[in-house]
DNA sequence: TACATCAAGATTGGATCCAATCAACAGATG
DNA sequence: CATCTGTTGATTGGATCCAATCTTGATGTA
């Protein structure tokens, strides 16, 4: 086994022991684990995927491990090249600005579509995900609920395609989030931008939720841009 | 064999044997084949894919096939579900919102993003593929084209993921597309919107360009959705 | 008749084995 | 000395086999 790949196998062990639920089959079980792993940073970007050494460490065959590579190179988390191997995709100030650039086109427009339907119990269960953040202590954590808010807001979109991609970039977000907070602080997270958010949502205008999410958005793109020009 | 996979395979024998280029695995060839027949419309919504009678069309074993269905599944082509099977995922009126909502999100921006790096070399390509449609006898292969012609006004935009996602919706689209040039025929492939978009990105306006994209894309949105509600 | 149960066939999920390809290195050759 | 080439080991791609799960239809019972 390769220096590589021990060191993905032992920051894999935590990840794969705490699989509190049950998956329905191997693959599921793998490709899930393995997405977490890459989003919270577990797996940096660069680390080599060796089929035999991930299959080993999931105590499973390479066949569901396969199957799950396929599926993260179809969500661009891994590079796979034929007869060579899977290697974890790299993060970069260019492909942070990419993942900037689709979420400032989609999520304006979902919530867009969203703020209309909205109802109350919505707006408590976004207001609850806004205090979780204010207690959480636990960084790793709050990409989670991060996303969780975001998306509370804009569920009511009523176009799950749409959705599912918002949902996806921004947990492809989260691999930059961490630089994000590690900057800034956790109590910099943007909290007044949310609650702005939360609160032109209750008003129902459409026009100053999406002019709020945008700045909140960009923000957010600007410190790590910073981060990444600093070193 | 069923019947359903019956047809599926025959109708796939053409799209298999049309394989030109040698891919550089079979799951690359399967997956491809099979993508293409999905999006032309060769396996309709609501097909069962079974395994063992794909892996017998192709010429293969059950493996590739199940790594490319993998590939599809992430996709969003097929429903794929645990110990049941794949399906081709249906179309619908709502679906067909669903992809307009994203495209209209993601296009203009991508058109923006692009307008100030195009040169006259990019210009004149789109203009040929303009042409080209004008001349293309055969409207299966209209979709490809117009999905060229976009991509070619976008293709400066500098965010290769964004572009990807672009892609990837407008790919989406053909499914929908043939309904459309069915209900208004060729001559009304909007081919003055076309032009208009190309002026635009000529003259450098992108906040025309961005107006004329939106609304050409509303017109095939109202086309299409009309094509449901009549049936 | 309606419904529950269970057995048989079909289909997918997973494991193991073999073939094809790639990377690295040793040796030959100009 | 540089470069090309052939060989070996490592790794992935593909095929085949077995296990697990689902579907379907028959059977029995209320």
């Amino acid at each position: 086994m390769s220096r590589d790949s021990e060191a993905a196998s032992l920051s894999l062990a935590g990840l794969i022991a705490a699989s509190g639920p049950r998956y329905r089959t191997a693959t599921e079980f793998v490709e899930a684990t393995l997405r977490t792993a890459i989003l919270s940073g577990s797996l940096s970007g660069g680390t080599p995927l060796r089929q035999e050494d991930l299959a080993e460490a999931f105590g499973v065959s390479r066949m569901p491990v396969r199957e799950a590579l396929r599926q993260l190179e179809a969500q661009a988390l891994i590079d796979f090249v034929p007869h060579k191997g899977a290697v974890v995709t790299e993060i970069s100030a260019s492909d942070a600005a990419d993942t900037y650039a689709i979420r400032l086109a989609l999520e304006p427009a979902a919530f867009a579509l969203s703020i209309p339907h909205l109802d109350d119990e919505d707006f408590s269960r976004a207001a609850d995900l806004i205090a979780e953040m204010d207690a959480e202590p636990d960084p790793s954590r709050m990409g989670e609920l991060n996303r969780r808010f975001h998306m509370s807001l804009y569920a009511r979109a009523g176009r799950p395609r749409l959705l599912a991609l918002v949902e996806g970039q921004l947990a492809a977000f989260d691999r930059y989030l961490r630089f994000h907070l590690a900057a800034k602080g956790r109590e910099h997270m943007s909290q007044d931008d949310h609650r702005a958010m939360l609160d032109a949502a209750r008003a129902g205008d459409t026009d100053r939720a999406a002019a709020v999410l945008k700045s909140h958005m960009g923000t957010a793109a600007a410190t790590i841009d910073r981060f990444f020009a600093e070193r």
